[in-house]
DNA sequence: GTTGAAACATCAACGGC
DNA sequence: GCCGTTGATGTTTCAAC
């Protein structure tokens, strides 16, 4: 796919402020203007910029409790389309399926105990048996960008 | 700290287009320019919107092997800044303290295995024994916005 | 990648509800 | 207090080089 070093200074920039203007990214990456949105418009398109978001504090807006749900299908024999069942529920913020014991990794934002056991009930009904719940304390960081550095892609 | 339902609008509105300009977010949500404009740099000036972010494709930037790093520090009894000591770390993503067996759980993009076993030697290293890494086969969704709905905050 | 110019968005000051 | 209008300044966008 050929991602050059200005792609990754671009991309470090606006992961670090998805707002910047395009005249401050390009003195930071020292390009014109033009030259930067050329390049922007072109991850956006190749998908490597695949859109923006704002940054929410959950807990300002009336969630400030965070967990993971693990979880494992009732019928492994079944068709699995957990994912999508579950895709209703806006509690649920990402839905990772992942390798080992169980099937899929839930993050989940609710208001409070409560909240959180209505929500396992439903993701009980819907897609399968919680296996494991782990409450959230608090998050040191998030959201960082782990972008490639020297070593890069050697290894695979 | 009182979010009206207009904010929440505004909030899911820039949620799911961070750089939505403030014109479109104003038709979006039935405003004038100028006053989703004071809203929005309220909601920032309060921390509601914590800043924003391009939502990155890791897998064509070459760091397509994501996992979760469950861990516990080797000394209980030593003073616990594994979060700061892991911050040089670049493949982490987000670190987050939890409750349950395990005490911290990081989420970390890396170029393929390799990689992840250079990387979980120096998360052993800096800050205890890595428990358990779950590798993420695939992402059905990711980053959605698990925002209030009628429930709101009773529970609590 | 660059320049330049038109269309558009941002932001602060002011007035009205 | 919150919203709307205005106008100056800055930003985005696109064609031609």
């Amino acid at each position: 796919m050929n991602v050059e070093d200005l792609d990754l200074a671009i991309v470090a920039a606006l992961t670090a402020d998805g707002r910047m203007s395009f005249t401050d990214l390009a003195a930071r990456v020292g390009l014109s203007t033009s030259a930067v949105h050329q390049r922007v418009k072109r991850l956006e398109e190749r998908g490597v910029i695949a859109g923006y978001t704002a940054k929410i504090n959950y807990e300002a807006l009336g969630l400030p409790l965070t967990a993971f749900i693990a979880i494992r299908p009732i019928d492994p024999a079944a068709p699995d389309d957990a994912p999508q069942r579950l895709s209703g529920l806006s509690e649920i913020e990402s839905c990772h399926s992942v390798a080992g014991e169980d099937y899929y990794l839930l993050k989940v934002r609710v208001s409070g105990p409560a909240a959180l056991e209505d929500l396992l009930a439903k993701v009980r009904s819907v897609a399968g048996v919680t296996h494991r719940t782990t409450i959230v304390l608090s998050t040191p960081y998030e959201g960082r960008a782990p972008l490639l550095r020297g070593d890069r892609v050697a290894g695979w």
